[in-house]
DNA sequence: CAGTATCCAGCTAGATACTG
DNA sequence: CAGTATCTAGCTGGATACTG
């Protein structure tokens, strides 16, 4: 059969793909997953609602809706919440489901390939956390000795 | 003494940032290194030069030159690598030594801080190059069933 | 070699208004 | 509730030219 599985497939994936070069498309995907919102989206979904007490529950990610969303996500405007949501369902790295309730519920929940890009952005927002306070007095000594 | 340790400040630090509030400085943090150029240069520093043979030596990151750089990052442009690398000096990432040689010889070198951030990075750069191949299959089936 | 300086096209993202 | 649609200010980043 020409049709390869996606088990053979990924595994080519390894040697084929090197986001150093710029037509890789893994660049643009890189640079797709370096955004603010998508960090921030994906570290949310898989937390609990009460996020500080929720470090270590990413086993079970929780669905959310995207009234949840746009609420845990302070400061993020309608237009980008919806737009990063569905570049990442379109990514196929989490789900849409709206149920005909009136009004209308919708809830996004992660896959499984969401799911393992949720732990690396989970990192990454808590080492940002973690060390603001090193990068606030570094940029201030930085800031002090160059005129 | 009024003066707090770097120790003492990072200790609190755990409780008092949160990067789901749109004011706190972490958001901003968060940000920064949610960037193209960040992850690939922070990818890139502590590889050596092969690096598709490189995928482990984390271990101790080599200092790497600015050609260096704009070689393996190909298509960054001065701007933009100059711009970066400037941003995670000041952010005490890495470190900055030119050499006065003729011409002058300037290398950059990872930081405690930054080789903390770079395993993160790595992991997402690996990330984006394993799973390439799944979220092209993913897009091309939404946007085939999404009229 | 390792930058700095300048210009500008184009994309981003916020504000705002409207809807099934 | 969960969006869609539109407008636009302004920031990003690429191209280009010049320098210690």
């Amino acid at each position: 059969m020409a049709t390869m599985t996606a088990a053979q497939k990924k595994a080519q994936a390894k040697v084929e793909y090197d986001a150093f070069i710029a037509a890789c498309p893994s660049r643009k995907l890189l640079d797709r997953i370096s955004d603010k919102w998508v960090t921030l989206i994906l570290a949310a979904l898989g937390s609990d609602g009460s996020h500080r007490t929720g470090e270590h529950c990413a086993g079970s990610p929780r669905p959310m809706r995207y009234s949840e969303l746009s609420r845990l996500l302070a400061g993020v405007s309608q237009k980008m919440l919806t737009q990063t949501l569905r570049s990442l369902e379109r990514d196929g790295l989490i789900t849409r489901t709206a149920t005909p309730t009136v009004p209308v519920t919708v809830t996004y929940e992660l896959t499984d390939l969401g799911l393992s890009l949720h732990h690396l952005m989970r990192d990454l927002k808590a080492w940002a956390e973690e060390n603001m306070d090193d990068v606030l007095t570094h940029r201030e000594t930085y800031d002090t000795s160059h005129p």
